[in-house]
DNA sequence: CGTATTTGACCAGCGC
DNA sequence: GCGCTGGTCAAATACG
């Protein structure tokens, strides 16, 4: 069931209403669990968590599709979320972005499409005839692991992250100054 | 005063 | 059956 569809950008004008915060096993930073609250109905679920390796940088995992359009552009701008998306790439077939926000650099994995890894495990393959591959934790380990590579692979990503981190610090020195 | 956030409690799934 | 872990609920609290 998991990680089907849709995912909106940070940007993306969706109102989001924080449900839960727990601290996971795998990372010592809290996870904070969203839920859409333009639509009450609408079963699209956000969970954001501080990555491990570069506790600046917000990783944002969407679940589910939103069954209502998004706002409009007036209201969007005035949501808040200004996000400024600085850079996107694609993680093998998975496509992500990263973005300057509020709290710090964003990186939002988009999970809508199921990719089609260029190699897959060949114990994944065998999962009796069930195509949906994407629902075990095999496949996500390898989705992490391809992130993570293609992530450190991606030149033109690294320089998106550097240039938000240091536009991030250049805005919190002027922020000193004043 | 209404709405959003915080946070501890609770529940379900899984492995041993 | 028990303990651990991730996810959700809901009361308390903060904020505009």
């Amino acid at each position: 069931m998991l990680y089907i569809c849709c995912i909106q950008l940070v940007k993306d004008g969706y109102q989001w209403r924080k449900y839960g915060q727990k601290v996971t096993r795998d990372n010592p930073s809290p996870r904070a669990y969203f839920k859409c609250s333009h639509a009450p109905t609408c079963p699209v679920k956000k969970k954001v968590q501080r990555s491990v390796e570069d506790q600046s940088i917000l990783v944002a995992t969407y679940e589910g599709e939103h069954n209502h359009p998004t706002q409009s552009k007036q209201e969007q701008a005035s949501s808040g979320l200004n996000h400024r998306p600085v850079a996107t790439t694609t993680l093998g077939s998975l496509p992500c972005s990263a973005s300057l926000g509020s709290s710090g650099p964003t990186i939002t994995l988009d999970l809508t499409t199921p990719p089609k890894p260029p190699t897959i495990p060949c114990d994944e393959a065998k999962v009796g005839g069930n195509n949906r591959r994407i629902d075990t934790p095999e496949f996500q380990k390898f989705l992490v692991d391809q992130m993570a590579s293609s992530l450190t692979k991606d030149p033109s990503f690294k320089a998106a992250i550097a240039a938000a981190i240091s536009g991030r610090m250049a805005q919190q020195n002027q922020a000193q100054k004043w």
